[in-house]
DNA sequence: CTCGCTATGGAATATACTTTCCATAGCAGA
DNA sequence: TCTGCTATGGAAAGTATATTCCATAGCGAG
């Protein structure tokens, strides 16, 4: 064993981590990995907690902490728990001084939108019909491609349908209006079209949802009320309100509602595939 | 001795101490008064290290601590521990089994993101030090212009801070790598760079950042851990934890955290243009 | 002033935790 | 296949910590 010294520091523990990780056999990876992941815990747990909490034996942990130059646990430890930053007064009294500290900090402003952000989630399982939801993924998962539109605010969450989709092995087609191309004659009858947009409702996105229906797509939209300009456009609307600031929509609800959508969808492909 | 119950929570704990301080002698009174003052001690410390720092012996604190209904100092202790550790732990294995145990209908699944989304909005207000996000904030608005890059799942992000920028009339430009075009020349002294990107790291986004911090512009990180090739290419590193859930990463939180920094930018702009 | 009660400090004990050690399993090279 | 090395798990030893106990100091009442 090389006999290096002790960090002194968390940011020194962590390039000593990073330097080694790769040299280091499986147990003691775990170790690394469940340090990197929850250095947060260290400052409160014995180390059969963090053992058991990396799946490794107590001694496996001892010897990862040895081979960061430390005499053991203990010596570890005493770093996290220095530097140790309380996280209690728990939540809502935290969120509360964050929010009095200084009207307009940056910090306030975060804990307003984290509220909001809850809020919304709140209203998210509300507001969403099951049925419609049950239609919708059925319509995604039958479709041979999935077309996704969003501009400007909801541009966000048609990249992050995209990205998804397309991990899940689902054929899709991100619309995004690059260089003002308009795609809309790639949708076909058999496909599907997820068309997100909110008030003041963009003019692009509700001509393509419109032609995907007209193609003999299925359409599900992703708006904001029962007013959309969507609604005549298609039945299967998910609607998701969200707490507004000025011209800055939350996108939390939806982009959760987006997750949902993707996993769905995914693995209801996945079974079909099994199944046939 | 009252044979009172064990108080349940720190909200509870500190009605008690406030109520029997009063009636205390005075080494337990002691007690109290640090207790009260340094709550955020009691986890990372032993009895021993907490009667010092009270100027009392270590009988005298276990005392105090059964005066309030627990067993001992350890009881107290796991109260102040396990209020630090969320209900975090394991929330990836139990969308795992949520997956494969199929009973996934589309609004089950909702149901956990949404909750996931809960978790992770909560633990952002913990995971991000408001002085980090003050400078990061100053350093954005005093740039010249905001240069945002952010690949894959981080592309949202980035796609959504660069709609709010503008918005906020703050000069930005989105790299967005359309084309396999790299402009990282366009980053100049007095500019900002915005970097989003989580494990597995985008090479390309690190290489931006790099490039970047060499041009002179102030570099803030949006990652997922201290582990992030962006660490040492900056200090302002904003580390937002969120649930993952195979390569599904929820954004509630990351978004959250893009709002504020717009809003905070923008209004900091504002107020120096009109001070001027 | 004395008695009796409570508070206090310190030492003794018990407990829990850390750390080490050893036997064995696994693995790579000869 | 055998040999030697490393990794691993479990248990034992050691250490630190929590907890209890008791002797005594302090204090108020009679």
């Amino acid at each position: 064993m090389d006999a290096v010294s002790a960090p002194a520091s968390i940011e020194e523990l962590l390039d000593r981590i990073m330097e080694v990780s790769d040299g280091l056999p499986k147990r003691l990876r775990q170790c690394a990995d469940y340090v990197v992941a929850n250095p947060d815990r260290i400052a409160v747990s014995t180390v059969a907690e963090m053992a058991e909490a990396a799946g490794v034996q107590p001694s496996a942990f001892m010897r990862f902490c040895q081979v960061l130059g430390f005499s053991g646990f203990s010596q570890m430890q005493r770093l996290f728990r220095d530097s140790y930053i309380p996280a209690w007064p728990d939540y809502s009294t935290r969120l509360e001084k964050l929010r009095q500290s200084g009207a307009g900090s940056p910090s306030a402003l975060l804990a307003e939108f984290v509220e909001a952000g809850r809020l919304s989630l709140e209203t998210l399982t509300r507001t969403i019909d099951p049925r419609t939801l049950d239609v919708a993924v059925k319509a995604l998962s039958e479709a041979s491609m999935v077309h996704i539109v969003g501009l400007r605010r909801a541009f966000s969450v048609a990249s992050y349908l995209a990205y998804g989709f397309e991990k899940m092995n689902v054929p899709t087609m991100l619309h995004d209006h690059v260089g003002k191309l308009d795609s809309h004659h790639a949708i076909r009858a058999g496909d599907a079209v997820i068309a997100i947009t909110f008030a003041p409702y963009s003019a692009e996105t509700v001509a393509l949802a419109e032609a995907g229906a007209r193609a003999g797509a299925s359409v599900v939209a992703i708006t904001d009320s029962l007013a959309s300009p969507l609604r005549p456009v298609t039945p299967l609307l998910l609607t998701v309100q969200e707490a507004d600031f000025g011209d800055f929509r939350l996108l939390s609800a939806t982009l959760s509602l987006a997750v949902a959508l993707v996993v769905a969808v995914g693995t209801a492909n996945r079974e079909r595939q099994n199944g046939i």
